[in-house]
DNA sequence: ACAACTGATGAAAGCGTATTCATACTAACA
DNA sequence: TGTTAGTATGAATACGCTTTCATCAGTTGT
């Protein structure tokens, strides 16, 4: 009986009541809690006292549509990615402190994304984050195109008006090649992801520089995923091809779990009989059943810079905040490569 | 100069932009939208001709205002699980064609945890999930007095006016334990999470009581927390211990990954001295370095029911749906156990 | 041919908040 | 004490949408 109150979905208690109960008008309410300084202070306490008395908690609402700012924040990030989910958890931290809040779209296919960009901009977000490998760039334009302030993480974009950051790829897998090189491999192996990500092409760009330099070989093995069962699959076709290379350079660390696994399955030992490197750095690097030798990208300090970026481009339409920027990975050295000859 | 227009933010295309080019009113404008067939098919032409060309979209706000609900559901997830970031892929994917979007609440400490309670209030949403080991019931009962729904993802809830899906956690076990008992193992740990958490408790009732039955030993260990390094440790404190038992039981997957590194890291090999058992089912159960026996959570159902329940209990308030609805999980036997005797 | 009905449409109200504008009041200054 | 500056407050409005209500045109039935 104590909670039929409860059953039926009772009108939700608004400015207006707890003016009616303050004995003030609704724009008191209202300054008591935006402008509490404009209110003298005996007012204030009433309406505080018959705000908590009654349960008023401000309507976000109403609120948005009055301020044309919503304080919530786009993020598209791919439902099946490790490093995506992290940098989320990431970004959400990020955001917070800022008085921002995430609206979730995730992306499965990419015919959903297309589905998920037009119906970004109804919800009047006050800005949108990207964080997924294959940015449908059309759809990003559109959102620029309309005024919203589009932070794309964990990719490097040209364009003047959209904001970037991610880890400087080229040069972290510049010096996963020089490890490699350093420690006397003489022929490597990258296995890529996908080759339309832009990541993908900045890290081979990286290796194969690093590797020719020192006339190293290097050729390029497409897994089609940055999944442990493409890095597992990856090590079937090497097997196929009947010759192993001396160290394998993964494009992520999920390929490369998949790759070690599946070098083991056939007989061979990481890193006695071939080495392996990673990239991103995730927790599962650091797994003893692992130790990968990867790049490790500094995700609270990439969300960080990136929230900072957009919330600045948000704050302040005319900042001069679009562009990007650039952090560089922490090479972490562990079990996986060891010196040659 | 071509994108001088988007420099500076400018108003955004209304219904009103839209009527006025169409030369109708602002109401047909909406019904055109909402109900199409209310209006004759020469204006709802003209009105999606003008709509297209302006480049208009619903306001999301608006429209929430005016209907009184906002088609968002929040939901409450701790930012470091590898389990719960699974849930939330499948909630986002199962939520969408519902119409339906996700308004993310993360939550990484307990003092954290009020304050998003109390902010998901403001943002009227339709409804609420928590997926989350450690709830704090009281937040969760301000928000059911409020008169919204909630919905509790793997967790059993008693109270009448919360809906709860889980799989069932004790019978979970008990499979698993049998499985153990029927192997010829003697001697079981069990190491769990978290004591508050409960699916803790349930999965420890479960094995005890089916180890209990066939007269074997179980005792618990507290690792304090669901993450590999708390499983690493509980190895280390298992050997203190001195004496290994014939199974080690881990209250989830990722405890057991830890556990299996700890005991390997000492020498032991798994299954041949030591068997290991998990719960959840993650991916990383599957891979060749763990090939985990486990009990694996129909994620895609669970969210499917979960947001069902919910979903009904939102758009027909007095509905029966509340209470809780629990699956049975699927064992998966792969190679950590093996046959003892 | 006229009443009764149906269907399309526009005007207007309401959703909850922030803010402008006008007003009443207090304090300060000469 | 009369004028002015300043402050606290309420009334009213805007934000973008859906929906009710009233109106008007067109159709059907007798």
């Amino acid at each position: 009986m104590k909670d039929d109150e409860a059953q039926h979905r009772r009108r939700s208690v608004t400015s207006v009541d707890v003016a009616r109960a303050a004995r003030v008008s609704q724009a008191t309410v209202s300054r008591a809690f935006n402008s509490p300084h404009r209110v003298t202070p005996d007012k204030r306490e009433r309406v505080y006292d018959s705000a908590s008395e009654l349960g008023y908690v401000p309507n976000a609402i109403g609120r948005s549509l009055s301020l044309q700012s919503s304080r919530i924040i786009a993020v598209v990030v791919p439902a099946a990615s490790e490093y995506y989910q992290h940098a989320l958890g990431a970004l959400a931290r990020q955001v917070i402190p800022k008085d921002y809040q995430l609206l979730l779209f995730e992306s499965f296919e990419a015919e959903h994304l297309e589905f998920v960009f037009t119906s970004i901009p109804r919800y009047h977000v006050d800005g949108v984050i990207v964080a997924s490998s294959l940015v449908p760039v059309v759809e990003v334009q559109s959102l620029v195109a309309r005024g919203l302030p589009v932070l794309m993480f964990n990719q490097e974009v040209a364009s003047g008006n959209t904001a970037s950051v991610s880890i400087d790829n080229e040069a972290g897998m510049r010096r996963l090649a020089e490890h490699l090189v350093d420690t006397g491999h003489r022929s490597v192996c990258f296995v890529g992801g996908m080759r339309e990500a832009g990541t993908d092409r900045a890290r081979y760009r990286g290796a194969c520089e690093r590797l020719a330099e020192a006339g190293v070989a290097c050729r390029y093995l497409l897994a089609g995923a940055y999944s442990y069962e493409a890095g597992w699959e990856a090590a079937e076709r090497m097997a196929e091809l009947g010759e192993w290379p001396e160290a394998v350079m993964a494009a992520s660390d999920a390929l490369a779990f998949g790759v070690m696994d599946g070098l083991r399955e056939r007989g061979l030992a990481v890193p006695n009989d071939i080495s392996v490197t990673g990239f991103d750095g995730l927790p599962q690097a650091a797994w003893n059943s692992y130790r990968l030798t990867t790049i490790e990208q500094p995700m609270e300090d990439l969300a960080r810079l990136g929230v900072e970026a957009l919330v600045d481009r948000i704050e302040n339409p005319d900042s001069t905040a679009a562009g990007h920027r650039r952090l560089t990975g922490r090479l972490v050295l562990r079990d996986t490569v060891a010196g040659r000859r």
